[in-house]
DNA sequence: GTTGAGCGTT
């Protein structure tokens, strides 16, 4: 295994995490990686997303293998702009597992066999705050300025040519939206072959569900869907096998550039 | 297309 496993994080023990705030949500490690490659030897970027859309939070965790090159990447990368944005570079306060941590450096004084209560919620590891803090200060900035906008839309481009080769957009909600409405106009109730251009059909067509409180919907009294339904086995992932949020390979990137 | 304080994954 050449690049950074998936399968979580690596020898963490001796590495120093920095913190990096205020980045772009277009941002990734393949960006990141060698812009602090530069000022010494980066183990692991890792930027966290979101489970549901899985964008990415706007922060990144880059660890150093040394303390000092930690401190020169923080000292030369805190305040520089990327991606338009100017980052924040400073060493992790907590650790992975809210651990103890000190300057980025992790510290495991306790045996792992000791589970501790941790003072922050594990429970909720995800932005379920996200709600009040965005009632909180919403209205602050658009943030889409003239770099960023320029940057997204070059950007862009440059992922979807490269995803275009193993899988498509997410298109489960179109065609699973459309063989839904296709099997509805199928019946035979509707005349399909000659449109009325003069008159807009009452279907809303997708503005609204057709059928939108039905009391039954046709696939649980029906009965007969209940074997044959088929849950649209077209896509298991929308992202491929390339959903990781750290793919860039050092040594052997596999940007087919 | 929207977001912007913050501390992380198998």
């Amino acid at each position: 295994m050449s690049h950074f496993g998936r399968s979580g994080p690596p020898d963490i023990t001796d590495t120093y995490s920095l913190l990096v705030l205020n980045i772009t949500f277009r941002t990734t490690a393949d960006d990141l990686f060698p812009l602090f490659d530069k000022y010494g030897k980066v183990v692991d970027i890792f930027i966290p997303r979101d489970r549901r859309t899985g964008d990415s939070r706007g922060f990144a965790f880059v660890r150093y293998k040394y303390a000092d090159e930690a401190q020169k990447a923080v000292d030369r990368l805190d305040g520089r702009v990327v991606d338009g944005r100017e980052i924040t570079v400073q060493f992790a306060k907590y650790g992975p597992n809210a651990e103890r941590i000190q300057k980025g450096r992790i510290i495991e004084s306790f045996p792992r066999s000791k589970h501790r209560s941790r003072s922050r919620s594990p429970r909720r590891r995800y932005r379920d705050d996200y709600r009040d803090r965005d009632y909180r200060r919403r209205s602050r900035s658009r943030s889409w300025d003239r770099y960023e906008r320029d940057r997204y839309r070059g950007r862009d481009r440059d992922y979807r040519r490269r995803s275009r080769s193993r899988s498509a957009s997410p298109d489960y909600s179109r065609g699973r939206g459309r063989g839904r409405y296709d099997d509805y106009r199928r019946s035979p109730s509707r005349s399909v072959g000659s449109a009325s251009p003069a008159q807009h059909s009452p279907s809303p067509g997708r503005s609204l569900s057709p059928r939108k409180n039905s009391p039954l919907r046709g696939e649980s009294s029906d009965g007969r869907s209940r074997g044959e339904r088929s849950p649209s086995p077209r896509s298991a992932s929308p992202r491929g096998g390339h959903g990781d949020t750290r793919s860039y390979s050092p040594g052997n990137s596999d940007v087919d550039d």
